[in-house]
DNA sequence: GCCAACGTTGGC
DNA sequence: GCCAACGTTGGC
C-alpha cells in the first residue's frame, strides 16, 4: 500500500511544469532544511508513494498534480557546495550533509489544479495538514481518503 | 533547559 | 507587502 504525501514549492523557484520539463520528468527534491520534513523523506517516503505537488505563496495556492517517489531518501549534498543556494555552512564544516532528498517523477498534471479555496470547502478535508493554520511543514503526510478525493477534484468528470 | 530574539514561511 | 505563526539559535 503506497503512502501519500504533499510537497510544497514556490512555483517561481520550481513549478510542476518545471518538473514536467525535467529529464525523464524526474527531479531531486533538494533544499529542504527542516528536520521534521527531512525525517519524513529519510524514514517514511517509499518508492511508489504518491506525492501532491503544491504551489505555495500565490493568491490562491493550489495542488498542481501528482508525482511518485522514484528514489528514496539520500544525502542532499547541495548543503556542502558553497556556491549552491542551499549551502549550509554548519554541514559543510562537518563535511557531511545531514539533509536528505528524494527523487520524484511527475505522473499527471491535474486537468484543473485544485485551489486551496476549494480544499477548504471540503468537509472531508478539514483535518488536512496543509489547511491547518500556520502549518509550515513543506513535506507532509496525506491520508488515503484525502488523496482520492483530491484526485477526483482535479479530474472532473467530462460532462 | 528555558525562553527571548531572530529569520523565514506562506496565507491573505 | 503585511504580519501571524513557526522553527531555530544562543545567552543565561
Amino acid at each position: 500500500m503506497p503512502g501519500y504525501w504533499l510537497m510544497k514549492t514556490e512555483p517561481d523557484v520550481f513549478s510542476f511544469d518545471d518538473l514536467l520539463k525535467s529529464k525523464g520528468k524526474v527531479t531531486c527534491w533538494e533544499g529542504v532544511r527542516n528536520y521534521q520534513a527531512r525525517n519524513i523523506m529519510r524514514d517514511e517516503m517509499k518508492k511508489g508513494d504518491k506525492v501532491f505537488v503544491y504551489h505555495s505563496r500565490l493568491a490562491d495556492p493550489c495542488i498542481m498534480g501528482v508525482a511518485e517517489v522514484v528514489q528514496e531518501g539520500y544525502a542532499d549534498n547541495t548543503a556542502l557546495d558553497k556556491k549552491n543556494k542551499y549551502y549550509d555552512e554548519r554541514a559543510a564544516k562537518k563535511g557531511e550533509s545531514p539533509w536528505v532528498m528524494v527523487d520524484i517523477k511527475a505522473l499527471q498534471k491535474f486537468d484543473k489544479p485544485v485551489p486551496r479555496s476549494l480544499l477548504k470547502e471540503q468537509k472531508a478535508l478539514k483535518d488536512m495538514v496543509v489547511l491547518s493554520k500556520g502549518s509550515r511543514l513543506s513535506v507532509q503526510p496525506v491520508r488515503e481518503t484525502e488523496y482520492k478525493l483530491i484526485c477526483e477534484l482535479g479530474k472532473p468528470k467530462k460532462v
